[in-house]
RNA sequence: CGGGGAGUAGCGCAGUCUGGUAGCGCAUCUGGUUUGGGACCAGAGGGUCGCAGGUUCGAAUCCUGUCUCCCCGACCA
């Protein structure tokens, strides 16, 4: 393809709105193009590299029998209904209507879709198992859309959606996307990190996250050995008892703390450590009633946990200031759990404490030489905390270090949560009606698509990975006017296209400089330099993106070397 | 939703304090000289200064309202 042909416009300045690298490149180098927040066009070279990376996922998914199909976009309130996520997903459902008032919302994810499809047509146990999978375009109605493509409210998915008889069965068929999708990230050619993660609105009981390893990543990773999940559900140690030390419960003691609302005001005026204050915190249940956790005055809660030991379905909400007040009699800087009518759930690392600090719940005056059993009843200890650094992991006996990682993608165990909700059914060979046991996995393909820019850049551009690459090779003809120049180059596109190796020809009217800089930032893996000087000497010269390294190779074997390079 | 910032040509920005009829760089077009790492000269096209009111002889600039975008957080996955 020659660039005169093409429909290619760089940048040489990104614009203001653009925050990370990645970002900066696919706008500078004409991949997309913002339409509105969140929402982009994709434009040739983007799509491009878009397309080979569904040729990698359809190849390995195909291979494993998953067979593709093509749901709709746009779907209606009464499937939704019939899992509650109508109304489970909130705003992040872009919902309408349509003239005749038919309610619909946009596709955030198709579980519900894919069930109402498989119900009908998987009757027998003869019919198991089975994976259906699209690459569609989703729309999620993010609050904050951020780094382009990264973080967008319509977006380019890969769904698979297994269905199994038996648990077992199902535990084979996640365990197969497991390692499709370790075998699609391997080829892609990322470094990447698998989770353990939360399964989050979607459900289910078992959850793997894939992360591309970045600086700029959204999550943070903990990994202790050869552990790995996700910050959001990394657990902690718990401390070791105190049962063998017998400390004596000392009098519980009410003291003044004029104006100390914080932590560390408090930590300050008394000379404790943080670590041994205890915060008490309140939230609000799905019934919306209110209950309070404490946790040591350094450590900070982490909702998900607590979602998961409740069971509840989201993330419990925090109480305001005034609610807080109609509970407790005080302001949130000065509430402890003596006396409250409420339960009480107490992260691990308070359980060890003994004669602490809690306010009084009554405001400017908190309680010293607070016990447990003595003073109030804990409903529950638990693991509520946010990992950090250095904390020790349970599952290694190791501490945690932090990775930050770009989520591009996501294996779950989904058991019958959807089977269940929608009466999707098989008769086995007993003639015996049973539910179907299901599993969904997801690929945010245009994510992955940037998290590639995002791994692999330079201060100069883009350096595509040769699995990806928009085009394989840049033919830089440095003079369109010099006869002979033409006549080779028109030998060598004969002969690449003879290969089957694609390529863009920078045939425009610019002076070499601009073609160089433009090639950097379009970054693909070979460039060729078709310039008067080396046609004089006979040898051209042959870049590898990656490494800058430059060969001098004879004209008549530039091919062979280009096939070498990116055989290699 | 809370906090901060910004809307002026396709992109990046100045001008706003102190009102006087819109400017710079890049990109685009024409002509010429150049041509192996973002050339130079001369000329040209392109903007109802986010929108709506108001003040004023006169508003990009002052006042009021409103919309949008970006960043941090909350939230979401």
């Amino acid at each position: 393809m020659r660039w005169t042909d093409t429909h290619i416009f760089t940048l040489r300045e990104a614009p203001a709105d653009a925050e990370i690298p990645s970002h900066k490149l696919m706008i500078r180098s004409g991949c997309i193009k913002k339409v509105a927040p969140g929402i982009f066009t994709y434009q040739n070279l983007g799509l491009r590299a878009l397309r080979k990376i569904e040729k990698i996922v359809r190849e390995e998914l195909d291979k494993r029998g998953c067979i593709e199909v093509l749901m709709p976009v746009v779907q209606p309130r009464e499937l939704w209904e019939e899992t509650n996520r109508w109304k489970e997903m909130g705003a992040g459902l872009l919902k309408f209507k349509n003239r005749n008032d038919h309610e619909f919302c946009l596709g955030a994810t198709h579980e519900e879709v894919v069930t109402d499809l498989i119900r009908n047509d998987l009757k027998s146990y003869r019919d198991f198992p089975r994976n259906i999978y699209q690459i569609q375009t989703k729309y999620r109605d993010e609050i904050r859309p951020r780094f382009g493509l990264m973080r967008g409210r319509e977006f380019l998915m890969k769904d698979a959606y297994s269905f199994d008889r038996t648990v077992d069965e199902a535990q084979m068929s996640y365990k197969k996307m497991y390692e499709a999708y370790q075998a699609i990230f391997s080829r892609i050619g990322f470094d990447f990190a698998i989770v353990e993660a939360d399964t989050g609105s979607i459900g289910g009981n078992q959850s793997h996250e894939f992360h591309v390893l970045a600086e700029f990543g959204e999550d943070a990773l903990m990994i202790s050995g050869d552990f790995a999940a996700n910050l959001e559900i990394a657990p902690v140690q718990p401390p070791s008892s105190r049962d063998d030390i017998m400390i004596m419960a000392l009098e519980l003691e009410e003291f003044a703390t004029p104006n100390l609302r914080t932590i560390s005001d408090l930590s300050k005026s008394t000379g404790v450590k943080e670590s041994e204050l205890v915060k008490t915190m309140f939230f609000r249940d799905e019934k919306e009633k209110p209950f309070a956790v404490l946790l040591c005055g350094n450590d900070e809660v982490n909702p998900i946990k607590l979602k998961n030991f409740l069971k509840m379905a989201n993330p419990p909400e925090m109480l305001d200031d005034k609610a807080v007040f109609e509970v407790t009699g005080a302001s949130p800087g000065s509430c402890g759990p003596v006396g409250l009518k409420i339960p009480v759930y107490s992260d691990n690392r308070v359980a060890v404490l003994s004669n602490f600090i809690v306010g009084a719940n009554r405001d400017d005056f908190h309680l010293r030489n607070v016990n447990f059993k003595r003073d109030f009843e804990c409903t529950e200890f638990g693991d509520f905390v946010v990992a950090k650094e250095g904390d020790i992991c349970p599952e290694t006996g190791k501490p945690y270090t932090v990775r930050r990682g770009i989520e591009v993608g996501h294996v779950f165990y989904l058991g019958q949560k959807y089977s269940n909700a929608m009466g999707a059914k098989f008769l086995d060979e007993n003639g015996k009606s049973k539910t179907i046991e299901m599993g969904c996995y997801g690929i945010g393909v245009s994510r992955t698509l940037q998290a590639s820019v995002e791994q692999n850049h330079d201060d100069d551009g883009i350096v595509w990975p040769k699995s990806i690459s928009p085009y394989s090779v840049h033919i830089c003809a440095l003079d369109m006017k010099n006869a002979k120049l033409v006549s080779c180059l028109e030998n060598i596109e004969k002969n690449l296209n003879e290969s089957g190796i694609d390529f863009l020809v920078d045939d425009r009217k610019e002076r070499p400089g601009v073609k160089f800089k433009d090639a950097d930032l379009l970054g693909f893996p070979v460039r060729v330099t078709l310039g008067s000087k080396g046609l004089e000497s006979g040898e051209i010269e042959v870049v590898i993106r990656s490494s800058k390294e430059k060969r001098s190779v004879p004209i008549d074997r530039v091919v062979d070397e280009i096939k070498g390079i990116l055989e290699s």
